[in-house]
RNA sequence: UGAUACUGAUCACUUUG
């Protein structure tokens, strides 16, 4: 259990391993946190082996199952979770309200809602168990997805109506799927609820935490609304001293993301600078936010300016997003020379192209009517080991469309059901 | 006694339409 707390999966199963030899046979519990401790570090499948090891010596217990469940949520991937989960119950052993919002989890890792509601109906028709707290927060969090913010308005209210408290998690699960799901004004109002500890029946509501304005931020960020970011970043501020929440390099990133949907730069730039005043450790998130910042002016040059600088001044690696970023602002500037350099700069220091890069520079050669320079591209990422994937076809029959190519789209189209991938 | 040993929920960044 320890080596899990410390993510230690290696020591964990190690430590399993010399008790057996030591001639003491572990029991289910140790089994049990060795799977768990498998289960944080993502290593599902040896979570699933001990599980086959323990079942070849004793019956696994509820929680056995439920620690791969949770394994498997954490890996994204929900199909083996369910599988596993009507394993358990063929097994003879009942679900419990764990394996059920592991199950909803995992799918709403996978931005998958609707099988995650299925999974809540199921518990409660077929299992007859009664939702708590957790399991109303996971499948709430489940509705960001599809835009099922008015479900997830629904069970909020639902869990009121049977007595249950919704938790700070809950609230702020709920002001995420609606800050995703378009409804902005409610997402703000949940917080405003929140801050005044009743909502609009009364009823007693956690104060706000972190979270719950970064998730607001966020909802602001998704249209552009870069003012009220940064009107909300200051209330937090001002109201930090005596509610002891103070903003967080999330918060920073939310802003920053903010201004770059509003193709704001300047005021990136302050914020960046604001946060670095406040003694925030900013990352590569925020920088790669604010790179973003200068991508509808496709200002290139300040974005490779601040790609240094996060390096040179602020000590942070530029990651994959960085590049990427910084691809996008060519792309708009429509500046060749820059993208391709800049591919052949990331690869120098150590961070390959991905799908991503290429295709955000397919699309800049694509965009001025460089098709040739777009199929050469394509056959170099192909070269490279990247996979081209929908986008990267999308990108290319839209411009064949552009330039009068119905044929060329065509053997695209073909290309791709050729390559196993799903035209949408 | 070790052993309040083991399992579930929420927030920010990049590509086409």
């Amino acid at each position: 259990h320890g080596f899990g707390r410390l993510a230690d999966w290696r020591m964990a199963v190690e430590f399993l391993r010399e008790m057996e030899a030591r001639g003491i046979p572990p029991n289910l519990v140790c089994y049990n946190s060795c799977m768990s401790a498998c289960g944080a570090a993502g290593k599902w499948w040896i979570a699933v082996n001990l599980l086959e090891e323990l079942k070849a010596r004793m019956p696994p217990n509820v929680i056995s199952y439920n620690a791969c469940l949770t394994a498997l949520a954490n890996a994204n991937r929900p199909h083996r979770a369910v599988l596993l989960l009507r394993e358990m119950q063929n097994a003879g052993i009942k679900p419990d309200l764990v394996s059920y919002s592991s199950c909803i989890s995992a799918f709403e890792k996978a931005g998958r809602a609707k099988p995650a509601l299925r999974l809540f109906h199921e518990a409660v028709t077929e299992q007859g168990l009664v939702p708590d707290n957790i399991m109303y927060s996971a499948c709430i969090a489940a509705c960001e997805n599809q835009g099922l913010a008015n479900v997830a308005l629904r069970l909020l209210a639902e869990m009121k109506g049977r007595g249950i408290r919704p938790s700070v998690v809950t609230m702020n699960a709920a002001i995420s799927a609606c800050g995703k799901g378009g409804k902005l004004a409610v997402a703000q109002g949940l917080l405003q609820d929140m801050e005044r500890g009743f909502d609009r029946d009364d009823r007693p509501l956690p104060g706000p935490d972190i979270v719950s304005y970064n998730a607001a931020i966020s909802a602001f960020a998704r249209r552009g609304r870069w003012i009220d970011a940064i009107t909300t970043l200051k209330r937090l501020q001002k109201l930090s001293t005596y509610t002891g929440t103070s903003p967080n390099v999330v918060t920073y990133g939310a802003v920053l993301d903010a201004c770059a949907k509003a193709g704001r730069w300047q005021p990136a730039l302050e914020v960046l600078q604001e946060g670095r005043d406040a003694g925030i450790r900013l990352n590569a998130v925020c920088f790669n936010a604010a790179i973003n910042s200068f991508c509808p002016a496709g200002k290139y040059e300040l974005a490779l300016k601040l790609l240094r600088e996060m390096a040179a001044v602020d000590g942070v690696r530029p990651n994959i997003v960085s590049y990427n970023s910084c691809l996008k602002v060519c792309e708009r500037a429509e500046n060749h020379g820059a993208a391709l350099g800049l591919l052949e700069e990331m690869s120098a220091a150590g961070i390959e192209p991905d799908t991503v890069s290429f295709n955000t520079c397919i699309s800049l050669c694509a965009r001025t009517g460089n098709l040739k320079e777009a199929f050469k591209l394509l056959r170099l990422m192909g070269e490279k080991g990247c996979q081209p994937d929908l986008v990267t076809f999308n990108t290319l029959m839209n411009y064949c469309a552009e330039y009068a190519k119905p044929q060329l789209a065509l053997k695209l189209l073909r290309r791709v059901t050729r390559l196993g991938l799903k035209p949408d």
